[in-house]
DNA sequence: GCGCAATGACTCGGT
DNA sequence: GTCATTGCGC
């Protein structure tokens, strides 16, 4: 890691004017189209662009880039370019090296975050921390929480650890420390003691060595505004500032980029007011509307070009989100034809929606789109079900985005508890969670112990265990194996300068007993679990060494995408936001589906816009067309619930859209809404405030008309118990309509299966035999 | 210290 | 309906 700026060979000299060159030179502006080329080229001063969904933002971006280093106005150390995940920035860094022809050397580029912690590393003992402080994750996080709530004697079951450490994440979002607040802040959470928590949360993080994400931004705030000088070298270094969906900053964010900025004054924020859909998690669509009065003489320049959608879709998508108040306001235009109109699906329920895109979806195949330029986009995790369960059944290849993370599985964050004690011995957090694992018979009773100890006299935990080992407060069987643990870290850690940092983590794993746990276990997971270890030590090897490893963990918590599969993809809308498919399926248009009643209810027309933005987000990824679909009745936790079609159904403009009911249904929109109720007969009343769903009655199965398809044979009406599973991986398995293949992944009762015949396809394991027992 | 039953929750989720 | 977490009993 060579970003000490020190190194920085220019730090202080003055860059070479721009030389007066014929801009005809820069052949990257060529392309341009004239705002576009006005947002590149504004170069001092504050401007906002505001980039509508698909006017080639990331292209102005990466353009400015280019072009403040190719006109020498600033060389790559001296720009500041901040994203929102790490995905943003790598694809930020690719096509400027692209541009630039050469990869920038040393430049600051990157999440708001991993920037943060940058800096903090330099000054990290002007808050209090030495510089190798820890970055927590979210199970760190919630498990000092609940150590918080249990010392301060707050009932865990009303209040959990999750929501109260939500209530600090939130304050932190809007740089309220503990010291800005009041005792009565935070109304009840944890019984009224929220702010006494966040206080013992704060006072718990410093002794511990470690920060949280919110604090990274807020201690960075702390040290500008305490240390003059330390500002100022950095605001000699950075004279230019680009910021990437500035729709999406929070408090702490806008008021760190204040800062920075306020010397030079060259910054440049990008964003779109109409795609904000991060309020929950403090996101500030304020921040973006308030531009002009934040940085005064700024220039605006709005992007309106479309290049990715047909005339329909943003003719929808604009009707849709001219329904909102809070705008800037802009007139997204295109050249392109018109396309065709948005379709909008009227279904009975759930499944049969699921059944319409599962259809709609293998027309197209045969028709000749690729999967991959497909995407089927909900509102909520939950939602993906449904969707599986049919592509399965088709065989329709497809890929759930967003599940759980590698880095947040147990076995990972265990490995990494692991080398996280050896790198840092003072780490209470991540000993905590392995001293016990595998089983040593270090019980609640022996920590308690550990904890009095270390309380008593602030020392970490290891300290305190050298000096239980001392005494004869614990048993002499659980002093020794005490002893031997504690021994063992200390031989790790002395070999982290001789030994190759993969070489000592298989070591770590291997002789602390971890991996024969799994070894020895025999759920169905283990082997996996085993799998995903060594695949952790082999990206290790990617980094120097093992600290810097440890540190791109914690900031960089990514899931690695499975490129070149044609394959659907199935994700939220919040996931999609960014990306662009050819078709997009927008099912679930309901009420309370979506806008979500929750959110509807917690922040009234807030979140009802934000709903709508989200809805905008949706239909603007599609280029070529967008399927809305609503169905009548759908199952939510286990009850059957009809519903209405969604507003929003209503708010696309009439001859954008080609509206369409499944047999027995009455068209969705127009006179369509209040003719959904009462086909079986229910009680079609209100039922507890709950918007749009209404119960009914007692009713446990979809109620009558739907039509039974049989394209599914025997399998669909009587699915089989469930066979001799579970399958391992690598076991040769025959299935009915693809044959003979090989199980290449297990996730519950699912498999994927790579087939002889036909490909890799994911199947239910019902559907399955093992080789041997097939024919 | 482990395993099962009861009990809730249940929108979105990067760093 | 399903998952996860907690608490109790062996």
């Amino acid at each position: 890691m060579s970003d000490h700026f020190d190194d920085d060979p220019l730090s202080n000299a003055a860059p070479a004017d721009a030389f007066p060159t014929p801009a005809q030179r820069f052949a990257y502006l060529d392309g341009l189209n004239p705002s576009q080329r006005e947002a590149v080229e504004a170069l001092d001063g504050p401007v906002l662009v505001l980039a509508g969904a698909g006017t080639g933002k990331t292209r102005v971006l990466t353009t400015r880039l280019a072009h403040l280093l190719m006109t020498r106005r600033a060389a790559a150390f001296q720009i500041l370019a901040v994203t929102f995940t790490n995905k943003a920035a790598r694809e930020m860094r690719e096509r400027v090296a692209k541009l630039v022809g050469i990869e920038p050397e040393g430049w600051w580029l990157g999440t708001f975050h991993a920037l943060a912690a940058r800096i903090l590393r330099r000054h990290a003992e002007l808050v209090g921390l030495k510089s190798n402080f820890t970055i927590l994750d979210t199970d760190d996080q919630v498990r000092l929480i609940k150590q918080l709530l249990e010392a301060e004697n707050v009932d865990s079951k009303k209040w959990p650890a999750r929501q109260v450490l939500g209530a600090i994440e939130r304050w932190k979002d809007r740089a309220l420390t503990p010291d800005r607040l009041n005792d009565g802040d935070g109304g009840d959470v944890a019984g009224g003691r929220v702010v006494a928590i966040y206080r013992a949360y704060q006072d718990r993080l410093r002794t511990l060595n470690a920060c949280d994400f919110g604090d990274l931004l807020l201690h960075n705030i702390t040290v500008f505004q305490k240390h003059p000088d330390v500002l100022a070298e950095y605001h000699r270094k950075f004279r230019y500032l680009l910021v990437d969906e500035y729709q999406d900053t929070n408090v702490a964010q806008y008021l760190w980029l204040r800062i920075l900025s306020q010397a030079n004054k060259n910054i440049c924020c990008v964003g779109d007011e109409d795609q904000s859909i991060y309020a929950w998690r403090g996101a500030e669509i304020g921040n973006i509307l308030r531009f002009e009065t934040d940085f005064p003489g700024a220039k605006i320049v709005k992007l309106e070009q479309n290049y990715r959608s047909t005339g329909h879709i943003l003719a929808a998508a604009s009707g849709l989100i001219a329904n909102n108040q809070g705008r800037l306001g802009k007139t997204l235009w295109t050249q392109a034809d018109g396309g065709e109109p948005v379709r909008v699906k009227a279904v009975w329920d759930g499944e049969e929606e699921a059944r319409w895109v599962g259809d709609e979806i293998e027309t197209l195949q045969r028709k000749g789109t690729s999967l991959a330029q497909i995407a089927v986009l909900v509102r909520a995790g939950f939602q993906t079900r449904e969707f599986e369960e049919r592509f399965i059944t088709l065989g329709l290849p497809y890929k759930v985005l967003g599940g759980p993370r590698f880095y947040e599985r147990q076995e990972i964050r265990d490995a990494m508890a692991y080398f996280r004690v050896v790198n840092s011995p003072d780490d209470d957090l991540a000993f905590e969670r392995i001293v016990n694992l595998p089983k040593r018979g270090v019980g609640p009773a022996a920590m308690q112990t550990l904890y009095t100890a270390a309380r008593a006299r602030g020392i970490p935990l290891t300290e305190a265990g050298w000096a239980l080992t001392e005494t004869d407060e614990l048993k002499p069987k659980l002093r020794a194996t005490l002893r031997g643990l504690l021994q063992d870290f200390f031989r790790w850690r002395s070999l982290m300068e001789t030994l190759h940092h993969t070489d000592l983590a298989r070591m770590v794993l291997d002789e602390s007993g971890y991996t024969r746990m799994w070894q020895e276990d025999k759920t169905p997971e283990a082997p996996g679990r085993l799998e995903n270890l060594k695949e952790l030590v082999t990206a290790m090897a990617e980094f120097e060494n093992l600290p810097g490893f440890l540190e791109h963990v914690a900031l960089v918590m990514e899931n690695a995408e499975a490129a070149g599969v044609d394959q659907v993809t199935v994700m939220t809308l919040h996931g999609a936001k960014g990306l662009e498919f050819d078709r997009v399926f927008l099912p679930g248009w309901e009420e309370g589906v979506f806008p979500n009643q929750r959110a509807l209810d917690e922040t009234g027309i807030a979140g009802l816009e934000e709903e709508r933005r989200l809805a905008y987000v949706g239909l603007t990824r599609a280029r070529k067309r967008a399927y809305v679909s609503h169905a009548a009745n759908r199952r939510l936790y286990g009850n059957w619930v009809s519903a209405l079609p969604s507003r929003f159904v209503d708010e696309l403009p009439k001859d954008d859209i080609e509206t369409e009911a499944a047999p027995g249904l009455f068209s969705g929109s127009g006179g369509g809404a209040g003719t959904f109720r009462d086909t079986a007969g229910g009680f079609g009343g209100g039922f507890g405030g709950g918007g749009g769903f209404q119960f009914r009655g007692s009713t446990r199965q979809a109620p009558a008309p739907k039509t039974i398809t049989l394209d599914q044979g025997a399998y669909a009406v009587a699915p089989r118990p469930r066979p001799n599973a579970p399958f391992a991986k690598g076991e040769r398995v025959f299935h009915q309509k693809f044959g003979y293949g090989t199980v290449v992944a297990v996730e519950q009762d699912k498999l994927e299966i790579d087939f002889e015949m036909s490909g890799t396809k994911k199947v239910m394991d019902s559907f399955v035999v093992a080789a041997d027992k097939a024919g």
